[in-house]
DNA sequence: TATATGATTGCCT
DNA sequence: GGCAATCATATAG
């Protein structure tokens, strides 16, 4: 498989997170072989919107240094660099950065449907049962082997890389809110396969 | 320094 | 449906 280039992220985060769906998540592990997965569902945080990590970092016009600290200062990396976090102090969760280098931006992987490399991923996950192994974005990071390690990584090279999919109809995604958010909930930034098992079933923010 | 909270999950009632 | 796990970061004092 021929992975996504370094062109495909740099665009707008919006435009990326929507086009992923129907794409192809590989890892290439020395154990496992190859483990595959179908992009089902992605959520957008951008440089402006209060839900994101880099909402109030900034750049230095002069220089272009990232000002403030914390975690969100990496969401300025170069497009197709991974952003993984560690989230409630339990899951890994899976990030690809967006916009061009100085520009905060990322799309949150937060589904997968399987498609190579399931007995792997069975055997990692607590809870193997069907949906169960990958409808979520702790569930997926856990299934494929991806935590803390994979941080700062390039996203488009092996081991682990997107790949294109199949085209997806405008008819087949839905859109809504984010899920898990406190702010920036108005943002209709959730795009996922309608009708797709392995959809996540978290309920979006602004629906209470 | 101390405390509150979160882009979640799985187990409990 | 409620809630604990467990820690990096943010915010307050």
């Amino acid at each position: 498989m021929k992975p996504l280039p370094s062109s495909f992220f740099d665009r707008p985060t919006l435009p990326v997170a929507q086009d992923l769906l129907g794409g192809l998540l590989i890892h290439e592990h020395p154990e496992a072989g190859q483990l595959v997965g179908r992009i089902v569902e992605t959520e957008a945080y951008t440089e402006d919107d209060p839900a994101c990590h880099a909402a109030h970092l900034a750049t230095d016009p002069e220089t272009g240094a990232v000002t403030g600290q914390g975690r969100g200062r990496d969401l300025f990396a170069p497009p197709g660099t991974a952003y993984v976090y560690l989230i409630y102090g339990v899951h890994w969760l899976l990030n690809v950065v967006t916009e061009p280098e100085g520009t905060a931006g990322a799309v949150l992987i937060r589904a997968v449907e399987p498609v190579s490399g399931e007995s792997f991923m069975q055997n990692r996950r607590e809870r193997p049962r069907d949906v169960e192994l990958t409808n979520g974005p702790g569930k997926l990071t856990e299934a494929f082997d991806i935590a803390e390690g994979l941080h700062g990584a390039r996203l488009t090279a092996p081991p682990v890389y997107f790949a294109e999919g199949q085209v997806i109809k405008e008819e087949e995604v839905a859109q809504s809110s984010r899920i898990g958010i406190s702010s920036g909930v108005k943002r209709p930034w959730r795009w996922y396969l309608a009708d797709n098992r392995f959809v996540s079933n978290g309920t979006p923010s602004d629906q209470c």
